[in-house]
DNA sequence: AATACGTCAGAGGTCAGACCTTTGAATTTA
DNA sequence: TAAATTCAAAGGTCTGACCTCTGACGTATT
């Protein structure tokens, strides 16, 4: 019922698996996997399925195909570090090899802003619990945060036991953010937000406000995050249509 | 109905229909859609053939699909704005409803840049056509762009005939644009460019640097292109993996 | 009546096995 | 030696079957 162990669809446990073992090494890049025929026997699923998956991976970049030759794992420049991909701003640091740290400048509740209520669209919701943060990267000041999320929804002071708000979500509401919607914005000039940044105007930073999500589409964290554009970068990959 | 036959990969072409399709009205936003197998005998096709094709609209984010119930179209609040979309300014501009124009600044012939060498990452290439256009919307200025190709790509002056330079580059090159690497950073205040574009500081910049490339993976043009953020939106959606 | 349960049809998910098309390389031929 | 041919391997497509999930509807229970 609840838990769902491996109840997931196959050809979702099988782009785990596959993106598993690149990551382990045992498919390097430009290397040729094994043929379809030959993976869904390694895998213990039909062709059909793994195909299913190798679409997948193919469309987001991972894989590349080409008919009568094989599939090939695509070198990754882009692929890891691509705005699409959602991280927590803990793991970002850490996966520049920094360690991560948080300093809490206020937590409180408020009534929603109009741009909060438009944002979350729900007409019950009546106050939001506030976070400001500093996040730190060995120790410097590299984003300021300010995490909006519906009242009541974590218990209070667990937030300040995670170093993410992710995790904290998780942890204590179960609840998984799946995705988000991102505004990206360049920020002119703001003076209180430079110095918590200890930066000057000629850094200037990038504004992502994001609208993050559950698997069910329910809007649960509504976030503004300042980054230092010297320390963060933000690559995407357009593809015409 | 059946699908004009193409030498593209069959799914290819079911995903183009399909999308043809939805933009025409024939599936509407939050509709379900035939059943697979309908569909695929709609289409002339076989159900594994639909099902990759349906595979990468949910990818795209363009269909939802429920198991024992259906696939659905999805409501395209981002699908259509997403940075993730590569179009040309122009494309920009007009599909907000204004008129595009250009104003031509500088067009030369010039050295590489050391920036400029790294990026397009070809020993051959000794010099880049340079033009520098500021685009217009409804004749304000919006976007200031820098545009490098290789020399001799293009005839001269064809550039200025087309509002498009992709158009130019299908038009008198026979290359089609197919997807981009973009970065994106903020800008800090810079006069020269804030005086081309008749903005003040506090209208921050969004700068993306951006490389072109062929089908083929060969970069053919460097873009860096700012625009005003007060003119323009860059959404993204980024999911968790 | 209101609720709970059982059944069932329809939709997507998975499977097996066959045949088609493209590639690149080995082989043959001019 | 170089061009043409052949061939095997790999991905692309097809068929048709069965599995599993979901929602609806009818019936039984409270």
């Amino acid at each position: 019922m609840s838990i769902r162990p491996d109840s997931r669809h196959l050809y979702l446990q099988v782009i785990d698996q596959l993106k598993r073992d690149m990551k382990e090494g045992k498919y390097k890049e430009r290397e040729k996997l094994p043929s379809e025929y030959e993976l869904s026997r390694m895998l213990g699923v039909s062709r059909a399925t793994l195909r299913e998956a190798l679409r997948v991976l193919e469309e987001e970049n991972i894989v590349f195909r080409k008919h009568g030759v094989g599939t090939f794992v695509n070198p990754k420049p882009i692929f890891s570090s691509g705005i699409e991909q959602l991280n927590s701003v803990t793991a970002m640091i850490e996966d520049s090899g920094k360690k991560a740290g948080t300093q809490y400048i206020t937590s409180e509740v408020t009534k929603l802003s109009a741009e909060d209520k438009e944002q979350f669209a729900d007409d019950e919701l009546q106050s939001v619990f506030k976070i400001e943060r500093v996040r730190t990267a060995d120790n410097k000041p590299v984003v300021f945060c300010i995490d909006k999320l519906p009242e009541n929804l974590l218990p209070q002071n667990s937030i300040k036991r995670e170093e993410s708000l992710f995790k904290a979500l998780e942890k204590y509401a179960n609840i998984h953010v799946s995705y988000a919607l991102t505004r990206i914005e360049p920020v002119s000039y703001q003076q209180r937000i430079f110095n918590i940044l200890n930066c000057d105007p000629s850094q200037p930073l990038l504004l992502l406000k994001q609208l993050h999500y559950t698997e069910k589409d329910e809007p649960v964290l509504y976030s503004s995050n300042y980054f230092r554009s010297d320390f963060f970068r933000f690559e995407v990959v357009r593809k015409r249509m």
